[in-house]
DNA sequence: CATTTACTTTATTGATCGTTCAAGAAAGGA
DNA sequence: TCCTTTCTTGAACGATCAATAAAGTAAATG
């Protein structure tokens, strides 16, 4: 590899590829690093474990939500509401792109390792808390839309619990319409505390 | 073992619970056997695979639904909809009883193993489905208390996916807030729909 | 009693797991 | 030029993986 190691950030990239795909424990250091070219020596050097190399992997989640996720729905509509489900639209082409093989990255490596390695739980924390701040600020610059005793954190909680399960669902079934339809009724939720706020005004 | 085969019933509930505590690839067969006191030769009369193995535990928890989850909360209550929360508020018990350590036994599968196993991919939407049918009998219970155009799969997708997505969440942080919050919002999209059916009649 | 069927026991297979190690190559600074 | 730092190479380690093979036991069947 070069003179100012591309060789870590292409253990990288090569790695979240496959971990996103095939998982944690089901991605082997061996399959990462043949499809990185990449020697094992070389991996030791910069990663002192599989486990410190899966932590550097959601160090750059924490980046790439920015310009992967929120960038390109910002980009679509300035309308905080609408940005919303731009969002979870943006998650809806994963979905379709890939033939259901890949949900959310966050959501699956926190269910395969839940507590094991509590470095591991800390940026999957982070990471959720990453992705509910740029929900928040939506709401946020949405917050004279709903009625003033609303609990925007618990809202932004139950917009994440949403993409989750709704992402879960249709990967099981290979069918999009598991999606769709918990999106339509995260619409109805939505829609039921805007007019509630037109009733009030 | 005994003269007809409690082997094979051990073997399962040994697997069931170490594959919901700690997934599907992180538990190996020998651990099971081991768990099970059992040997390895035995456990391949019975099983041609550990693949087999989890069909077989996932066909278990298909029969085992209706005791462990419905039951206990249909129990408590008659009102199909108080019913429906109460069977949420089961699984809100085994997140505290086992310290976030497990969560839906199902949603664990189906991310880990995605579509690697045809085989299993079937079971896991069996499990699916199993579990939206206990849900739409009590909304079919109380149809008449929705305005008459309501979508009652979609509705019970909908559920489906609060529960996964809380659970995710709740484990994720080790803090059942997380869940709470979501059901809380579930109860808010529940009455919109209660009190516009009032509105109409 | 003889034979078959049902199941257990344990040793062992080859593959793959994450990780280590000793040796060296390439570049920079003195 | 020589030394140091940075990074690469590839073989090897012991452990564990899922799975098999072969021999043996016990009960049922005829």
């Amino acid at each position: 590899m070069g003179r100012k190691s591309e060789a870590r950030k292409k253990i990288i990239d090569t790695a979240r590829e496959l971990f996103w795909k095939n998982g944690y424990g089901a991605t082997g250091v061996a399959q990462i690093l043949s499809h990185a070219g990449i020697g094992s020596g070389s991996f030791y050097w910069f990663f002192k474990s599989k486990e410190d190399l899966l932590v550097a992997v959601l160090e750059q989640y924490l980046e790439l939500l920015d310009s992967m996720i929120a960038a390109p729905a910002f980009k679509k509509s300035t309308d905080p509401i609408e940005r919303i489900f731009l969002i979870l639209e943006g998650y809806r082409q994963i979905l379709e792109e890939y033939d259901f093989q890949l949900g959310c990255p966050i959501g699956n490596i926190a269910l395969e390792l839940g507590d094991k390695y509590e470095n591991v739980r800390e940026m999957t924390i982070k990471n959720f808390e990453n992705w509910r701040n740029m929900i928040k600020k939506c709401l946020h610059d949405a917050s004279n839309s709903f009625p003033p005793n609303t609990d925007f954190d618990a809202m932004t909680v139950f917009i994440l619990t949403t993409m989750e399960g709704a992402m879960m669902q249709a990967r099981a079934h290979k069918d999009i319409s598991y999606f769709d339809d918990s999106i339509v009724q995260l619409r109805v939720y939505f829609n039921s505390l805007l007019t509630k706020k037109e009733f009030d005004s």
